[in-house]
DNA sequence: GGGAAAGTGGGTGAAAGTGGGGAATACACC
DNA sequence: GGTGTATTCCCCACTTTCACCCACTTTCCC
């Protein structure tokens, strides 16, 4: 269970230290890849094989399945936490979400989101003005 | 079973007392996220596993639903209590809820809110101006 | 009134987050 | 092939934060 808003800070050397919650969940290794939104997404491996493997099974023939599946698979990789927690984003995953030396890293339940702390700004400021939305959805769950 | 107001105070650390009729219920952990109209949720974490679930599920396409989630699960922190029965709030949930020294602790029967003193006394007050409203929506419920 | 429990405050050691040095590797360039 | 640069992966060290423990005061209940 991926919960909380963390901000952190990406070294001179592009690396990113998992916040310590998130680690054990981790276990030895997270797989990174494009998100939605100009974001980064983390997942645990298994968590991370399922996944694939769903995107993988879906139809060659739909025009979004083929886009999916390039924004996920050409950006993944699977790295390794070094002995402080942190792990180095490579260069092309913090050219397309944008990050600078502040970061936020972002529980979403099921696996985790990084983002520039410009942009996550942006998203919290978005939502604000779409709260009465957001209640109705909640209601709609027995909320 | 949550009931009663609470008022606690919030220490220098950011750090308070669960009301002890809560514990039993709560176990170990408790999971506080942002609420509607600034105040803070509690819930037991068996509960909020279904809570969660249930939002997980919604479509990842929608850019709507995907900034719920950020919303929800960003606000959201899975704590446990201390040997006296306290948590630790972080601190974004203290600013979103407006938390100082004085805190009111409300049971909702399902989960429990936190509030700043000063916000919940305008609650109150605004039950009064608005007690008739209520009081017929709750007729219309047939009670 | 006495005892237990609840709420509050504070100290301390461990852990988290951060920064940086240096060896090993890869790569381009001369 | 040799050299120099850049990258990556190890360490180690520092500062800040947090989790844990202990102690005091107040409240509640028998």
């Amino acid at each position: 269970m991926f919960l909380g808003e963390y901000e952190h800070s990406l070294d001179e050397k592009g690396r990113l230290a998992i916040p310590s919650r998130f680690r054990e969940e981790l276990g030895e290794g997270v797989v990174i890849t494009r998100g939605f939104d100009r974001c980064l997404m983390g997942f645990p491996v298994a968590r991370w094989q399922v996944l694939a493997d769903q995107i993988s099974n879906l139809p060659l023939g739909q025009g979004d399945a083929r886009n999916m599946r390039r924004l996920l698979f050409s950006g993944a990789s699977d790295l390794a936490l070094d002995r402080q927690g942190r792990v180095l984003i490579p260069q092309n995953l913090r050219e397309y979400a944008g990050l600078s030396e502040q970061v936020v890293i972002a529980g979403l339940n099921t696996h985790f989101e990084i983002w520039s702390s410009e942009r996550w700004e942006d998203v919290l400021n978005g939502l604000d003005a779409n709260g009465s939305a957001i209640a109705e959805q909640l209601t709609a769950l027995g909320i």
